[in-house]
This record gives C-alpha cells, structure tokens and sequence, in this order.
DNA sequence: TTGCGGTATGATAGCGCTAACAGTTCGGGT
DNA sequence: ACCCGAACTGTTAGCGCTATCATACCGCAA
C-alpha cells in the first residue's frame, strides 16, 4: 500500500488516476448511482479504500445542490427532555438519507437566532425546532428558509409550517383538575425562573386558570434559576413549608425539582400524599429508581422527535408542502404522590 | 420591502444586484474583510438585510477551503456526562470562530467509524472524539484527515495526537485504596454490561489490580444493561444483598445506579457507611440533592472539554502540531458512604 | 507634468464535485 | 448487412463563493 503525500488532500482526481477512470466513474462508484460494471465498481473501491480517501461533502453538495442534514434546534441537553427528543429523530433518520445537526440556544431568543443563522447557512434539507416563540428576524429567516420546518414540543400558537407537541396550557389545566379533584386546597408552585421558557410558563397560566375556575388562586410560588435541579427542589421545598405551612400541595414545573421535593418530603417524615400531595412534569425516567412514584405528566418526547422527523423526511422524499400540526396527548400519571378520592 | 420568489434561493449575485456592487464588494463586506468605504458597506448591508439574504456557507467553503466546524464525537448523549463535556468545549469554541457539531455512536465502534467518515467528509478544522479505542479503518481516516485531532476522557493507551483526560485505571486503583483503608473487605462490583465502554473496564481493573495488592478479590458482581439507571442501581444492589449478605462495600461504575443503590441501603434502613459502604463514579450534580451524599471521583468533565477546544483551537490558529497529552487530575470525594478511619 | 503609495472596487479563475449529455461498445433483431 | 437500444464510460459546464491580481481613483511630493 503506498503512501501518500499528507498534506495534500486527496480528491477524486487521486482515485481516478489510481484507477484508470474517469472522475465522473470514480463519483458514480462511490455513491452508486448509475451503472458501472462490477469490475470497474471492484477496481475504484480498491484505489479509494487504499488511498483512504473520504469523499467532500462540501463540494458534492454545491454540485448537486442538495445537503442531507437536518438542523435541529433546542434549548439545551443537559436537562433529560431533549436528549430523548434527539433519540426520536434519529431513530427515524437512520432509516433515510438524512442526518440530524444539533443547535443549542440555551433558551436566549439571540442565540437562537444566530444558531439559525449559522444553520441555515450550510442549506440543511429541513430544520427541526423547539418552540414556537422566535424573534422576527428568525421568524423571516425561516419563512425565506424554503424547506420543512417543524416546530415541536408546543402547539399553544400559530406554527410557521408545522408543528408536533402537545398542548401545555392543557397540560397544567388537567393537572390542576386532578389536584383540585383530589380534594387539595391549598396549592403552590415552585419552578424555573427562565423568562423564555415559554412552555413552562404556559403549563403554568393554564394551571392557574383551571384553579380560578375552581374558586382557588396559588398560595404560594417560588423560582430558582441554575445548580442541581434535585438540590434546588430540596431547597425550594423547605422554603415553601417554612414560609407556608399550610400548604397542602406542591406542583413542581419539572420532574427534577419534583423528585428533590419529595425525597425532602419523604425524609421529614411528611405525609405524602396524605397531608401534602406533590407533582411534576416530564415523566423523565428518573422517577422510576425513586422510593415513591411522583405525580407527573408525560411529555411525549420520543414520540415528539419521530413524528418531526417523518415530517421531515416525508417532505423532503416527495417533495409535497408541509403545514401539518400534530397534537399528542399526554397522560396524566398519578403515582403515589397524589391521593385517591 | 420588495418580495421576491422565494422558490429561487438567494445568492450573492442578488445582493450585488440590489445594492449596485460587484459580488466581491458584497463578499467583503459579509464578511468584514479588505478596505470597503463605509456609504458601500452601509448600502450593501442593508440591501442584504432586506433580502434577507443568508451567506451560502457551502460555496464559502469550497472556495476558500475553509471550514469553521470542529466534530465531536462522542458515544452517548443521555448519562449528563457528555453533555458537561460539550459545555466546556462551546464555552472555548464561543470565544473564537469555531463551531462544534456533535455525533454521537452509542458505544459501538462500527457507528463510531460512520460517523467519523461523515464528520470527515465535511472537511472539519479539527476533531474531538471520545476514548483511545477505534477501529483500524477510524484510526487510519483519523490519521490522514490533515487535522488536529484530540482524543479525550482516557488517557491510559496511545494517542493517534493530542489527548486530555484521566487515568480510569488509576481512578479504580485509588479507590479500591481508600475502599480498602476504610477497613472493607467484602467488596462488590456493580456495573453497566457494555464490552465498549473502555473506560468502565479499565477503572474495574485498576479496581481489581490494587484489591489483589491487598491479598483481596470482589466477592461478588452483578451487571446490567439498559433501562433507568437510578432503578437498576436498586435492583442490582437488591440483587446483590440477596446473593452476597456478607458484602461490605458496593462499587458502582457510575454515580446513577450508585445513587439508586444508596437509596435502596437508606430506604431498607441499612447502617451506610457502617455496615456497608458506596462509592460511584463521576461526580455528578445530581447527588448534591441525594439525602447523602455518595462517595465518588470527579471525572473533571468540564475541564477536559475546554482543555481538548484549547488545543484545536491553538492549533487552527497557529498551524502548530499537537502531540500533546493532558492527564488530569480527578478528585476522590469521599462523601458519607465510607466510613472515615 | 509625472509618478507614487494608498484606498476602493472589479474581473477572472478556480475550489471538488455532480447533472446532463455525448460518445462507445456490444449483442441481437430484421 | 443494417440499425437499435442497453450498458458502460467520458466530456463539459457549472454550483456560489473567495483568492488573487488588476484597475481606477485620489491626493500629494518631486
């Protein structure tokens, strides 16, 4: 096997002339498309395998105009949803042409937009993205952008293409029915202080509403913006029963404070859910190793990232316009946090 | 604001047009280089800006052969390990032009060597990818890509360049030491199932190598695979009691299942760190909220991402080689799951 | 006047690949 | 013998941008 010069980068000249062929048979070998005879095929393979070389994108892609990559675009990985959101998208995706790219914003409004930017600059095939809050700048950039957009996790709005998630103001609605029907009176929150984490603000005005239609208004309410989410809950929890005692439930804005609040709850020997009941939201795993189940919702996440992704690449196979909005459902999971009537 | 067909994608010829300039003068001023009178610039931006014109960076890239991306490859997106490390690489990256994109192969090497020929063939300006273990086929891509390359997290084996991480191997030894001092004898191991998590397998067998110094074998072991973490860590350690009442000391690969078994010992109302000690490994944020705290190595997550950005991005700036190998230094947090001397 | 350095802009030639079309060969039907 | 189409391979012309060099213009010193 001889060895080359590794400076400069191969191209496809450097197979063609290690095998005896054209350019042009070399491309079609390595992205079988078209016929090449099984000897030819055979000699290309060898000369490119030897050589190491890797086909560039960068060029094949302006030659063709076509890119095989999906933006995604989310808040953040560090918080469990999305990273199952991201594994629903790729299951789909393996079985197509398409790959996904993630774009973090860490919920700035600004970074999203540049994350956009940047993004769309590399002309991806669709664009996957969490929310339904832009500013106007990413809003025209994805309206110019002319492939699929879907937008997930929310559908409280009016999507730019389409959209899969679930209704959170419902969400926190159903939740507060549940509570209230559970006979609990005295209700707080506790939950993130991120002014653009629209979702959760939603789960909590629809929370609020289904309380007044019962005659009842939050008792109290605490926020908390960075560190461990577990220990933060902890925390948040203890200040509520402090500041409160007479609080009788908790409704935690995700599972992670929710799951520090009750092993707080457990720990002090509390009555849980007799004399306090608590509940979350996400359904994350998590839940699952701790010593009681804590009350929460599922967020469809898995089926949130499949669903945009066969919007994707249903869009991008046939060619057809988008403008779909699918709604899931999430269920209500009381476990044992929330007592029975 | 004129519209224009948004079926043809806008090119620099566009903006050229509309603003009354060569491409080049637009090219120039896109991208803030060369001498540009401020009344063009000033023309030229807004022309862009209502056009809503985003640069094609495929073409950029092919021209100027040129691409601002660094890959990072890592396995698993889901354990809040790799997530950490991905903070400290953007929290480099975003101080200079780079950009980092994320593929992930879920510990198999086979995904692995996709996903690397993928990422090359986008010609990135450097690579970042997990562990020391790849197939012949990675190795060899990774050694003509003409780039800088960083293999992070382990440090015990060859670097194909640079390297920053830990010593797995070491971390299993020191804690087997202090395990060891704290006066336990009757230790088990419980571990994830996965013949590629390379660094998992060498921590054990430091583990085992300084056990056996001490005239000591694990008298027990118990593995898993899949499913939630927390909750396993429970069973395995369920699992383990059962089996083995004599054991004195539990050895988790990771702090998740570490913290479900710590839970299970607490709940069961057994005399931690007494009767039987914990320890994990990792060091996550999670345990802060855990109602003790579990015994555990830091893996210095954070630090190895800003350290492994710090070095392709000196050498993207440079042109320098690598070469480097950064050992760094992971904490044994001793918690209160073993008992102290 | 000529010439010179600096600033501002334009023209030209690719980057490495693929789409589209143009051969070439070969076997078989008429 | 001829033609025809299928199978295979090659040629040409870009994709949208940037590197490089050329040009135009200005003011000012010689």
């Amino acid at each position: 096997m001889p060895s080359y010069d590794p400076k400069r980068p191969l191209t496809l000249r450097d197979v063609s002339e290690a095998s005896g062929v054209s350019e042009m048979t070399v491309s079609r070998v390595l992205r079988n498309r078209g016929d090449v005879s099984v000897t030819t095929r055979e000699k290309v393979l060898k000369a490119a395998r030897s050589l190491g070389y890797v086909p560039n994108k960068i060029a094949g892609a302006l030659a063709s105009q076509r890119v095989n990559l999906v933006g995604v675009v989310i808040p953040s990985l560090s918080n469990m949803v999305f990273p199952e959101v991201m594994t629903g998208i790729s299951e789909v995706l393996d079985g197509t042409v398409l790959q996904p790219v993630v774009g973090v914003t860490n919920y700035s409004p600004d970074r999203e937009e540049s994350v956009l930017y940047e993004m769309l600059s590399w002309r991806p095939s669709g664009l996957i993205i969490a929310g339904l809050e832009h500013t106007d700048a990413s809003h025209a950039m994805l309206a110019q952008a002319g492939v699929p957009i879907v937008e997930i996790m929310d559908i409280d709005g009016t999507p730019l293409d389409s959209a899969v998630g679930i209704s959170h103001r419902r969400a926190g609605r159903q939740m507060a029915e549940a509570i209230v029907a559970a006979g609990y009176r005295s209700i707080a929150f506790l939950g993130t202080q991120m002014p653009n984490d629209h979702r959760a603000r939603k789960r909590l005005e629809g929370f609020e509403e289904e309380l007044a239609r019962n005659g009842l208004t939050l008792i109290d309410r605490e926020f908390y913006s960075g560190g461990s989410a577990l220990l933060k809950g902890r925390e948040m929890t203890e200040a509520i029963l402090k500041r409160t005692p007479t609080v009788d439930f908790l409704y935690y804005s995700n599972d992670m404070i929710g799951a520090g609040g009750l092993l707080y709850c457990l720990e002090n020997g509390l009555d849980v859910p007799g004399k306090i009941g608590l509940a979350g939201f996400n359904g994350v795993e998590l839940l699952d190793g701790l010593p009681r189940k804590l009350a929460t919702m599922d967020a469809c996440r898995l089926e949130i990232g499949r669903r945009a992704a066969e919007i994707i690449s249903g869009q991008h196979a046939s060619g057809a316009a988008g403008g779909a909005v699918i709604e899931l459902f999430p269920i209500l999971q009381p476990g044992d946090t929330i007592r029975k009537r």
